[in-house]
DNA sequence: GTGAAAGCGCTAACAA
DNA sequence: TTGTTAGCGCTTTCAC
C-alpha cells in the first residue's frame, strides 16, 4: 500500500535547443536564432526549426535564456497588500501596459511588513527581473534596499507609497490637494468640528494628507488641534469603528469625519449605523480612494477617487522606459496625480 | 540637455562566487557550499566565505542556481483576479504557508482569459517553478496545458476552479451543499419564487452551485423552472444590476435571488434600492462567497461564508507535499471545504 | 547564413 | 574538509 512507485516522476528529460540541432544537423546556434525570430536566417532553416521544435514538443527554459542573455522580459511588482481595490487595480493598469510590451509582470506583497519587502525586493534582484515597480511598506522608513538594487543596474519605479530620498521615476496620489479639497468640501456643508483619523506619519501619503486637512482648515480661520488629528496604525475595518466608539464618548463630538482611507471611513460608517449616529445629519463621514465598496454602501461614501489603473498604467510606461533606455535614472519624473472628489451620500 | 550620459549604467559586474573564490584563494565549491550552509565545511571557512561575501556585497544568482540545482524554491500562483476577496484572501493563506517553508510565491492573474492562462502556465513551466497552484479562468474548457506541465514533472494543484478530468490534488468548496443549504434557508423564509442567477455552466463551481438549488427545491416539491434560472458571464456589479431590471419588468416578479455570487448580490441589492424594492420584504437577495463587503453594506447580505485563507492554506500544504515527495500524483486527494451560512439581514 | 566556441554563475558528482 | 571538473540550456561574438 505505501510503497513507493519505483520510477517517481516521469523524468524523461526535458528537450532542448541541442536536440532539434541534432535531429536537423545545424549548430545550436541556428536553432537559437530561428526560435527569436532572428532576421539573419535562411527562411527555410527558420521553418524547419520551428517544425522540429514542434514535433519534438519543445519548451524553452527561460532560466537559461535569462541568464546567459541578461534579459528576463518580467518586472516585479511589491504591494502592501493585493487584498485592497487600490492596489489590485494598480496591478491591472500595470499588466495591462506591460503584457502589450511582452513583459511579464510577478506580484508580491509585502504584507505592510518591511522585513518582507526587504527579502522580495532581494529576491526579485538576484532573479534578474528586468526592473522593479513597489509601493513601500508602512513600516519602511530605510531605503537601502532600493538603492542597493538600483546600483546592481536594475531600474525601480516608485509608486504611491514613496520617498523624497530616491532619484528615480516616481508617481504619486496629489494627496495634499485632494485632502485640501475633501476638507474643504465638508467646510462647505458648514462643518467645524471635523476630526482626520490619518494612517501612520511613517508614510509620506499619510503626512500629505493630514496636511492638506489642516491647510484647508487654515484658510477658513480654524487652528488645527492636535485633539481631532488621530494617528491609526493599522489598516483595518476594525480600526475605523473602534475609533468612531472612542471619539463619540467625548464631551464634545464631532460633526463630521474625514479619514485617509475609505476602508477606515466604511468601518466608521458601519460602527455610526450600530450606535446610532445619524450620517450625515449628526456626523459627515468622508474617506478617501474609492474603494469598489464605497458606492455600495449605504449611505455611499463620499470620498477622493484615485485613478487606479491608468496609475499603474503610468507607473508601467515610465519603468519600461527606463528599461529601454537603459540610463541613469537621476533625471527621471515625478508624476503627481490629481484625484477626484465624489460627492455621494455620506456627507 | 538631451546628450546622454557617456556611462549609462552603473555596470560594475556583479560580484560572484568567484571572485570570493579568488579572493580567499579557495576553489567556487567551497563557496557554494559555505554560502549554502553546507555541512560538511570547516567552520572557519564558511565564516570567512560569509565575511568575505558581505564586504564585497555578494547577491547570489537566483537565475543560475535554478538552472544548474533544478530547484527554484519558487511556486506559481494563477488566479482569475486579484481583485476579489476570495481570491486575495486565499493568495494570503498560500504566502502563508510557502513562506514557512522558504518558498517564495509568484502571483499571475489570467483576468478569465484562457489564452491568458496558457502563457502565464507555460511561462511558469518554462521558468522551472517548483509547483504551481491554479484556478481556471471561466473560458478555460480544455485542459492541455495542465497535462502538459504535469508531464514535465512539475506538481500541480487545483484550487477552487478544477475539473474532474485531471488527476491531481484539489481543493474545492462544497458548492452543491453550500448552495443547497442557502437555497434551503430562503425556502424556510417561506420564498417560494426563487430565482437563482448562476455562473457560466463551464465552470464545475457554477454548475455544482445550481445543482444545490434545484436539489433544494425539489425537495420541497418545487419543479426546477428553466426560467427561474438565470446564466451570467460577466462578473460584476453591474451584471447583479441589470438581471434585477429586467427581472423585475415580468409579471411574476420573483420573492427572492439566490445570486452565485456576492459581487452579483451586491449589485442586484444596490439596483433594487434604486428601484424602491424593499429588501427583504419584497425581495430576499443572498450571495454565496462572503466578501468583505457583504457585512458593510445595508442590508447586511446573507451568504455562504467560504474559509478561503485556511483554503489558501490546504492548497499550499498539498502542493508543498507534492513537491517534496517527488511521487507521482495519481493518488492524490480532492479535498471539499463546507462553506457556512451567514444569515443576516437581506433574507 | 551558418557554425564553433566561449561563456552566463552556479551546483554536484567524484577525487583527493 | 576541500578541489577539480563537468555540466545546466541558452546567447552571442567572431569566423567562415
Amino acid at each position: 500500500m505505501d510503497q513507493k512507485s519505483p520510477q517517481a516522476k516521469p523524468l524523461k528529460k526535458p528537450i532542448t535547443i541541442k536536440d532539434i540541432a541534432e535531429r536537423l544537423k545545424v549548430s545550436v546556434a541556428t536553432v537559437s536564432r530561428a526560435l527569436r525570430g532572428s532576421t539573419e536566417i535562411k527562411p527555410e532553416t527558420k521553418e524547419a526549426v520551428l517544425k522540429m521544435a514542434k514535433d519534438l514538443d519543445y519548451h524553452p527554459n527561460l532560466l537559461a535564456s535569462s541568464l546567459s542573455s541578461k534579459r528576463s522580459k518580467i518586472i516585479g511588482v511589491v504591494v502592501p497588500t493585493i487584498n485592497r481595490f487600490f492596489w489590485s487595480n494598480s496591478i491591472s493598469g500595470i499588466e495591462n501596459i506591460a503584457y502589450k510590451e511582452n513583459y511579464k509582470v510577478m506580484i508580491f506583497q509585502s504584507g505592510e511588513s518591511y522585513k518582507k519587502e526587504l527579502e522580495i525586493v532581494e529576491t526579485l534582484a538576484n532573479s534578474r527581473v528586468d526592473g522593479i515597480i513597489i509601493a513601500f511598506s508602512k513600516e519602511t522608513t530605510n531605503y537601502d534596499h532600493i538603492e542597493s538594487v538600483m546600483n546592481r543596474g536594475i531600474p525601480v519605479t516608485l509608486f504611491e507609497r514613496v520617498t523624497e530620498s530616491i532619484k528615480t521615476c516616481k508617481i504619486v496620489t496629489d494627496d495634499f490637494a485632494g485632502a485640501k479639497e475633501i476638507t474643504e468640501h465638508l467646510l462647505a456643508r458648514n462643518r467645524r468640528r471635523i476630526v482626520h483619523i490619518g494612517g501612520p506619519r511613517s508614510l509620506e501619503v499619510c503626512r500629505e494628507r493630514l496636511a492638506g486637512y489642516r491647510a484647508a482648515l487654515r484658510e477658513q480661520g480654524i487652528a488645527p488641534d492636535p485633539n481631532m488629528e488621530i494617528e491609526l496604525s493599522e489598516f483595518s475595518f476594525d480600526t475605523g469603528g473602534e475609533t468612531i466608539e472612542r471619539l463619540w464618548r467625548r464631551l464634545e463630538k464631532p460633526d463630521a469625519l474625514f479619514c485617509f482611507a475609505d476602508i477606515i471611513a466604511i468601518g466608521a460608517l458601519h460602527a455610526a449605523h450600530n450606535l446610532g449616529i445619524s450620517v450625515p445629519e449628526e456626523l459627515a463621514i468622508a474617506g478617501f480612494g474609492d474603494d469598489i465598496t464605497s458606492k455600495f454602501i449605504r449611505p455611499a461614501l463620499t470620498t477622493m477617487a484615485q485613478p487606479s489603473f491608468e496609475m499603474g498604467q503610468t507607473a508601467a510606461k515610465m519603468l519600461l522606459h527606463s528599461i529601454l533606455e537603459n540610463e541613469v535614472q537621476e533625471d527621471c519624473d515625478c508624476i503627481s496625480v490629481k484625484p477626484t472628489l465624489m460627492v455621494r451620500d455620506s456627507t
